[in-house]
DNA sequence: TCGAAGTGCAAACACTGTTCGCGTCGCGAT
DNA sequence: ATCGCGACGCGAACAGTGTTTGCACTTCGA
């Protein structure tokens, strides 16, 4: 029997996590307040902490959170495409830009500025919700290059076509690129086939 | 005459500049206390408003010293190196991360996450800082293009040079790159080569 | 020299996150 | 069935925040 107190609990907690999603929408993150988000929940502030570890426990809950569903937007993203290695790189990176810019906060909240006084414990679920996140896109880049080759790729290879995507869609996201009349969406297909010709070719010396 | 109230204002002003960029240093962008810096500063909170438009003013303030110190950064890193557009990219990249390490609160706040309820006018003193910052980055991209063609590049080319130095900066600046093992520098000595050889070549299709 | 503008400050206001102590209620053990 | 323990929810309080306001006071230009 599952008890009726964990029913209540977990009803409540998922609440607390939309109506902090919300705020976080509304506000953005550094001025969520804890009370708001508290209103908003039904519940008094002081009774949040029954909950939720302060701010930055609601923080880390908003970061995992937002991993999981960044994670699973590329994942679904990746279900529509076909196994073509430049289609699926392609995939990723619009699909990438899409929820972030669809989802600005959560955006900057995971992957940009760390917030103040807020730093991810090594052992906390971020870091797995992380690696759950960044699961589907290191798979698209270890086919791209395996069609290449057939050694494993190091870490190098995937971190260098990570950063290319996640460069210009952070760019993007935080408004940097308004001076130009960049389309972005453009510049990440052509992006797209770059990293796949140097992940198939002989482009890149770090193996 | 310049007046003996103006320059003691010019010093004081100085003075809240040094402390701000202090208390940044120290808690961070989002906690930066205004009541903390007027104290550094010898001077009563309400005083401050005397010299600087609230707390976002006074994040404007931080923002523009950020971007003149890191175009300055970069700028002298250029004077140091010689013609060769392979050595010069790599330059401008190196003491990008250089910097950006170095300040990482600085570089949070100006290139990271937008700080809450503060968005940059268009007409502010960030967008001409934001220029002047970005002039020897885009002159090297511009020197390593013409040594292959004739014609000015377009924006886009800039964009998509930027955003690979500044995707694996950004990375590894706000820690997420501690689950590789990637030599951050080495791996933008690289791309280095590689933006130069895509930039000479005719690997890309962007004019 | 007189008035206007600049300067600095204490007090107050509305907010914030967080802690503490109090009743109340669910639930497993006896 | 009931007793007790832990979970729960809350109001009050505390220290801290950004910001406004009113008031003295100094500097400066006409």
């Amino acid at each position: 029997m599952e008890g009726r107190r964990a029913r209540l609990r977990a009803h409540l907690l998922a609440e607390i996590r939309a109506a902090a999603l919300d705020e976080l929408r509304r506000t953005g993150p550094a001025s969520l307040s804890l009370r708001e988000v508290a209103k908003a929940a039904g519940i008094s502030p002081s009774g949040l902490y029954r909950y939720v570890d302060g701010r930055d426990g609601l923080l880390e809950l908003l970061i995992s959170d937002g991993f999981e569903a960044f994670g699973a937007a590329i994942e679904t993203a990746l279900a529509d495409v076909g196994d073509d290695v430049v289609t699926r790189l392609e995939a990723v990176a619009l699909a990438y830009r899409r929820w972030a810019l669809d989802n600005p906060e959560q955006f900057g909240l995971i992957l940009g500025t760390p917030v103040p006084g807020f730093h991810a414990r090594v052992d906390g679920p971020t870091i797995a919700s992380v690696r759950r996140f960044a699961q589907p896109m290191i798979g698209v880049v270890v086919a791209a290059h395996a069609a290449g080759r057939t050694a494993e790729p190091a870490d190098e290879v995937i971190v260098r076509s990570w950063a290319r995507v996640h460069g210009l869609v952070t760019l993007e996201v935080f408004g940097h690129l308004v001076w130009s009349g960049a389309d972005v969406e453009e510049l990440l297909r052509t992006e797209a086939r770059a990293i796949a010709s140097e992940l198939a070719g002989q482009g890149i010396e770090a193996s």
